[in-house]
DNA sequence: ATACTTATTGATAATGTATCTCAATAACGT
DNA sequence: ACGTTATTGAGATACATTATCAATAAGTAT
């Protein structure tokens, strides 16, 4: 987390910013938070732990933070962003469940390379994809 | 699109439901429409061409089509839902050139099957899954 | 056809999420 | 410490989607 806190030192620093001590606040309730949250549960959780920081300011250091390249956006396809924090870990896919939304990170480095012949094929240039897997986890499926 | 109104039809009629001429109309606005909409968009003209069927049925009939599998939501990583028209082809993914936006239909069976697997790995029962590949396409890397 | 039940409708209100406004405050270079 | 100005929080605003509800109309039985 420090070195998260000096990366956005720097990133606030190249432009000119200012670093706040909502901001630093904000990227200790990140950590301690962890996970996959929408910018709401996360203000939510701000408003109960942190009631003199705004909701406007949340939603503003998120931003700066995926600028930062801090975090990065999730869609579970439920029309609903959710963030995650960006470590410097390999790439990876993500499988959800519908019933508890949990989610867990997975990666198969056969489907990764059979997707790029599968661009190229089309005469495409891979640049990126999104995976994401829906099933029902093991603890849902008992219920 | 005949097709699709009488699987609307039956769909409608097995729920103890009713056909009604808005939600004909709106099939058909579908279909000549065509593309990848948004809610608001379609819904926004509706209210062009229809003014007479409000923005809340148009909603409505969108979420019937899509419990009755005749559309389907995707997202394009924008945060926007998209519907697209469900034929009866078999399931696709899609490869969207990030350059100029077009998308192409794309199938690959080994990554089907990997999916499956890598899902039943972790112990989830594979519902569903959304895979976007984003690249530039053959004519936006010529220039 | 007619009558009857009730799903559907449209206008509007309400919700929910994200952004904007702006005067007061606080960060940071000097 | 001072001055400049980015940042802040409260509330207003924007926007898409959903809920409310009385009036209407679809389907069914008569």
């Amino acid at each position: 987390m420090e070195k998260t806190k000096q990366i956005f030192r720097s990133f606030i620093d190249s432009k000119n910013l200012r670093y706040t001590v909502q901001r630093d606040i904000l990227i200790e309730e990140l950590y301690i938070n962890g996970g996959h949250l929408t910018p709401d549960e996360f203000s939510e959780i701000i408003k109960n732990r942190h009631p003199e920081i705004g909701k406007a300011t949340v939603y503003r250091t998120l931003k700066l933070l995926e600028e930062a390249k801090l975090i990065s956006k999730i869609e579970f396809g439920d029309g609903r962003i959710r963030y995650e924090i960006c470590t410097d870990k390999e790439h990876h896919d993500h499988l959800i469940c519908e019933k508890c939304k949990r989610s867990v990170e997975v990666i198969d480095p056969k489907i990764e390379s059979l997707q790029k012949r599968l661009a190229q094929k089309h005469g495409f240039e891979l640049t990126g994809h999104r995976l994401y897997l829906f099933g029902i986890c093991k603890n849902c499926q008992k219920k």
